[in-house]
DNA sequence: ATGAAAGCGCTAACAG
DNA sequence: CTGTTAGCGCTTTCAT
């Protein structure tokens, strides 16, 4: 049984060591003003020769912040990932850039799993800011829309940032630029020369779905290049895709390139490539959206569309900080630019009789 | 500026509803003895129906637990894992474990990163223990058997797990069995048919090393098989294992299989084999340690030892919640076994003129 | 510009 | 077995 431990060095010690009240350590530690800078200066001196740190905690319990921000995600995903063990690395860079940037501020981040399926969904959520009075959530998909979330968290006060959302409402909306990163995509294989590039979409229930559909089609219209029988969609699973790229082949206008809305379905798409003999990308030019590291590794790499997700959460923690300070914060979404890797799948396309000459 | 938030409902509303006092609130959610059943129900009755969920900054002010556990990883390391993207799950793995545990207890496992080699490491830890007041640290390799850290850690009074380390002293120790795994991948060549296995150890630096060397001997030695010119050196880094494995090649025992001490240094072996016009695993059987998820994607597969980074942090965790609740915790080092994921690196010898018969 | 007082939500130590 | 009291370390009032 470990000893009841206490504090070592409190903002009591530091307030004699520099022989003022405790209001002024506390003003000095918030950056108040109304204090002098000699008496700052003092303090200060004080504070970094006995290494004196706030303790979170009664900082919390004093009423003010409690550094904590919280990033939501959902258990199931998340858990089989981490199972699954194929290399998603989703949370890592929610960490990469959520952690760092909390550090900054002297913040934390705290992930946390709950059941979006769940109808108790609510309970769990509520336990965990009763628990730890977060400064903060950021939600990611697919709980950014969630109206239960967005509305308890709008009542309970908490700033909090939306991932993958572009709607207006209660907290910040952060996205990727979906559609521009489908048009950057398109565009790169259009400047290869394809002039049939297929699209296989994601699910309707998710809204960048549409997003990237639309860049596929604004990018092949500024080309004038027909999207008829080169749309098919998938639900982002693996078998899934395998339908859609085949309805691809087997359509009226053999694609020599096709676009996948992720990882699994791009890979799914390269296995029934090779299958029918087609070779990456000599037959087929085939680009990815996501680029998890597991992209990198299959043969050949594949060109995918990176997915900023590390600065897309570091800018979410800014804007929550920054709403904790008081400052002004836009009440537009914000926007990350997606850019494109260019690896080893995608070429030129190979000449073949069929490319129409007008 | 957000409203200056306030507990929605404080162990105050819950005594008031049961009509007790605060303190058998506070016994029965802390699970204390002296209460009777019938008063538990009500107030647990109370708790339920108010949803009442305990601050933790409340908890930690009175002088008991802070529900946090502190996993300290090295910094410059995992910063460089997450930015490189190739798919290194360790923290994922570390919270796979980690995290669900502390869940089932209450607890919060919180990520820190700390600079190895820095001298103001001690300042660090002092800084995250004093702003968090964790009820315990885990310590990850290379920090485990830092001796500043073993110390601070030990005269704060904080229970501590040390990952990936076998010495006595202060904090628990949990290792995955690595001699027993090394035995495993060469009694799994052994009995394929190998006769000439060569290792490429890591470097001295790491206990680790030579414990995996060990196991390659015992077992070697069972089988009455030689180890001489078997075994290379590299430093787990990729450059460092093509010169081993380079020499293993050009040594006076060409081996048939190879194990490699982490996965880098497996690839490295890879790429030198297949350059030598080596078939893996036709002419060369080649076996991996980590399995990180890259080596499931290369080709072909890798054959390769699993770190229970999971199990591993999980019974960390564990270890430090029952200290934390006065129970008798074991003295010895916790070893947890590890396994072979068998793929298709790894096949029996091709017969060749040089397979000795006595 | 500084200080003194009160209280945040909870638990430990003591009473009954 | 249960209730009362006194803090924990900090930040808010409000004085000065």
């Amino acid at each position: 049984m470990p000893p009841r431990r206490r504090q070592s060095v409190t903002i009591r010690h530091v307030a004699a060591d520099a022989g003022v009240s405790l209001q002024t350590v506390s003003r000095v530690i918030n950056k108040e003003p109304n204090v002098r800078p000699e008496m700052m200066e003092r303090v200060q001196a004080s504070i970094a020769r006995l290494g004196y740190v706030p303790s979170i905690a009664a900082q919390r319990m004093g009423g003010s912040r409690s550094y904590l921000i919280v990033a939501l995600n959902d258990r199931e995903r998340t858990i089989a990932d981490w199972r699954n063990r194929q290399g998603t690395d989703w949370v890592d860079q929610m960490m990469l850039g959520g952690m760092l940037t909390c550090a900054e501020h002297g913040y934390r981040l705290i992930v946390e799993l709950v059941d979006t399926h769940s109808d108790h969904i609510e309970r769990e959520l509520l336990a965990a800011i009763a628990a730890l009075q977060p400064d903060g959530v950021i939600l990611t998909p697919p709980h950014s829309e969630n109206p239960l979330i967005n509305g308890l968290l709008e009542a309970q006060g908490i700033s909090f940032a939306r991932i993958g959302s572009l709607k207006p409402g209660p907290g910040f909306a952060l996205s990727l630029d979906d559609e521009g990163a489908a048009r950057q995509a398109t565009d790169h294989l259009i400047a290869l020369g394809h002039r049939r590039i297929g699209f296989i979409a994601g699910p309707d229930e998710y809204e960048l779905s549409g997003w990237r559909v639309a860049g596929w089609r604004a990018s092949m219209a500024a080309a004038e290049l027909a999207c008829e029988s080169l749309l098919a969609q998938g639900d982002f699973s693996f078998a899934s895709a395998r339908a859609a790229a085949s309805a691809l082949f087997d359509g009226d206008v053999a694609p020599t390139a096709i676009i996948a809305s992720n990882d699994q379905m791009a890979l799914a798409t390269l296995e029934l490539a090779r299958e029918r003999g087609f070779s990456v990308p000599r037959d087929l030019s085939l680009v990815s959206f996501d680029d998890t590291p597991i992209v990198r590794f299959v043969h050949p790499p594949l060109t995918a569309v990176v997915q900023p997700i590390a600065a897309v959460t570091a800018r979410a923690v800014e804007l929550i900080i920054a709403e904790q300070a008081g400052q002004d914060v836009p009440s537009v979404p914000v926007i990350t630019p997606a850019q494109l890797a260019i690896r080893a799948s995608t070429a030129p396309p190979r000449e073949d009789k069929r490319t129409d000459m007008r």
